[in-house]
DNA sequence: GTGAAAGCGCTAACAT
DNA sequence: ATGTTAGCGCTTTCAC
């Protein structure tokens, strides 16, 4: 058989056509499992996102996996609810053992914990900025994003902006990059900041939105607006504004971020931060993918190439993005 | 190396210590290339899915995925955008080849078409019930979950009941299970069957729910109630009655299909059935791996029943549901 | 330009 | 109870 030879070198045609006829008629398929085995890749990449029903990662899935088919990949998705627990696991256990490379979606692991995980697979972090990362990443710039839809919240004559999701600004994760934007945007203004309006989400869930946006219009001081740092945390919010009859954005803004379908739909329609999706995902997959080769190249290269640690570009990539104005940051009533 | 051997006969105390031991400290992981090579068998079952930000196909695969893992088994998911020619792909094309099964749940391939493709793999469908298939499948009982959905509206005081999504009653898919449902709820108390208010949708999305509804709400004779059969039409529908001014559920009451997610933090919350998805995903996750592992060992039994073209027990498994009535469904005002 | 053969890492059957 | 071995289907190298 030398039809498998058919992929890359020099035949003649009229053997070409036999074999192509033969493969026809016998209904052949490759053996992936051999040629797996053989080639030791597997053509199958790994995405590892917190949860698929918050709709961000649903439609970032879709457009992740169709990117990878066009690059003959296949992928495998995993789910980490995001526990640090779980996203180590699907950095490493099972499922990933078959994989060429992960693309991973961070959320409870910090930069230290990335820093510490040694992996044998090549890596490509989607929307952190890590501060050291050994690995590639792809991300929208978060702080300038959240300071963009402060600003936005503050033009519109909003004076106390909560931020749902929100964890004090630090070095580390999107929670901390978009709650430092927020800050920069009250600073550019000479407006105070206020750590009570700061209120950390554990899931980002529309249960964590209602919860924390009842909380703040129940408080002492209400807001009159809210940087939610997703769209479920914005619509569960708006939801709770709703119960406690306050209108949205009549007494209280909302802003959402990652511009999920639903929020085009809600009553009232969600202001949201809308990155570049498509563009995300054909980063991701295109760095991956020259990720995947250039090891694969790398290995029979120099051997002493090879005896190097780790190849010590790292890549950044900064997606754009967009924020759209809807409904829920109209004027104030 | 005798380790591998450790998964199933005897071996003494001692020496499976020893070996454990050297796995360990080689930092050695079984390499399932080699394994799926050896075996014919990968471990990795495929879900085929329209779409996942569809809410319902995210949360329902979450639950496969995690099921899949009790039984050691990881989950390759497909989507199909609910087209034919997709369909018929992800059944028997690219990304199917080192699968080891399939869950299927089809929205526009129909029993004659599931009943000609050929597929040399183990197959089993959710949520339909194929008329003659020649598959196992797993499923609610649409017809009467319809029933019941509309026998609450009729309840309620509704008397003309608009169903989006449905597609005339007929043997062949879920919309015309649940179709059926609803007109025998109808004939049940001797109402008149008025085909106008049965309204076909492209994609079940968001945005055909609220074309439909806007379409009906300005018609002639409007609905007072809408039968929408999934839950993003009717968050769509919902939206767009919104829009023309029309109270939910005031003047029009909404009830959704599948219980997603957000149809509890939705403005009004939605009225929905509610399929016991956690059964549905065990029950199929476990009929699959049954019929891989029948296949299997039925391989090397005896061999006349190896020449036999198909097992011919095909298993219906139906599971639970449950009418969740919330606000969207409430009085008439 | 074409065919032959070795070997990827594993498991199941067999020999010890 | 343990060690040895053949061969799964592919690709790559090498000989023709």
């Amino acid at each position: 058989m030398s039809n498998v030879i058919n992929d890359h070198p020099n035949i003649s045609p009229r053997t070409r056509a036999a074999v192509e006829e033969a493969i026809a008629a016998l209904g052949y398929r490759v053996n992936l499992a051999g040629r797996h085995l053989r080639r030791g890749e597997s053509g199958v990449i790994a995405l590892i996102v917190p949860e698929l029903d918050l709709g961000y990662f649903a439609e970032l899935s879709d457009l992740i996996i169709r990117e990878a088919k066009r690059h003959s990949r296949t992928v495998l998705v995993h789910q980490t609810e995001a526990r640090r627990e779980r996203e180590m696991a699907a950095l490493d256990g099972f499922g990933t053992d078959f994989v060429d490379g992960v693309l991973f979606n961070p959320l409870a692991m910090d930069d230290d914990d990335l820093d510490a995980h040694r992996t044998r697979l090549p890596v490509v972090l989607l929307g952190e900025t890590p501060q050291a990362g050994r690995h590639h990443h792809v991300t929208i710039d978060n702080v300038r994003a959240a300071r963009e839809a402060t600003d936005h919240l503050l033009d519109s004559g909003r004076t106390r902006i909560a931020v749902i999701g929100g964890r004090p600004p630090g070095p580390t994760g999107t929670a901390e990059l978009r709650a430092q934007g927020y800050r920069e945007a009250l600073e550019a203004r000479g407006l105070e900041y206020d750590p009570a309006l700061v209120r950390p989400a554990r899931h980002f869930h529309w249960q964590d939105g209602a919860d924390l946006a009842a909380e703040l219009v129940n408080g002492p001081r209400p807001p009159d607006a809210l940087l939610c740092l997703n769209d479920p945390l914005a619509l569960g919010a708006v939801r709770a504004l709703y119960d406690a009859g306050v209108g949205v954005p009549g007494d209280v803004a909302v802003v959402g971020f990652d511009d999920i379908a639903l929020g085009r739909y809600s009553v009232p329609s969600l202001t949201t931060v809308s990155p570049d999706k498509p563009g995300l995902a054909r980063a991701a997959v295109e760095l991956l993918i020259a990720e995947i080769e250039a090891r694969r190249s790398g290995q029979g290269a120099t051997e002493e190439a090879a005896a190097e640690p780790q190849a010590p570009v790292v890549k950044e990539i900064v997606i754009g993005h967009t924020l759209l104005v809807r409904e829920s940051s109209g004027p104030k009533g």
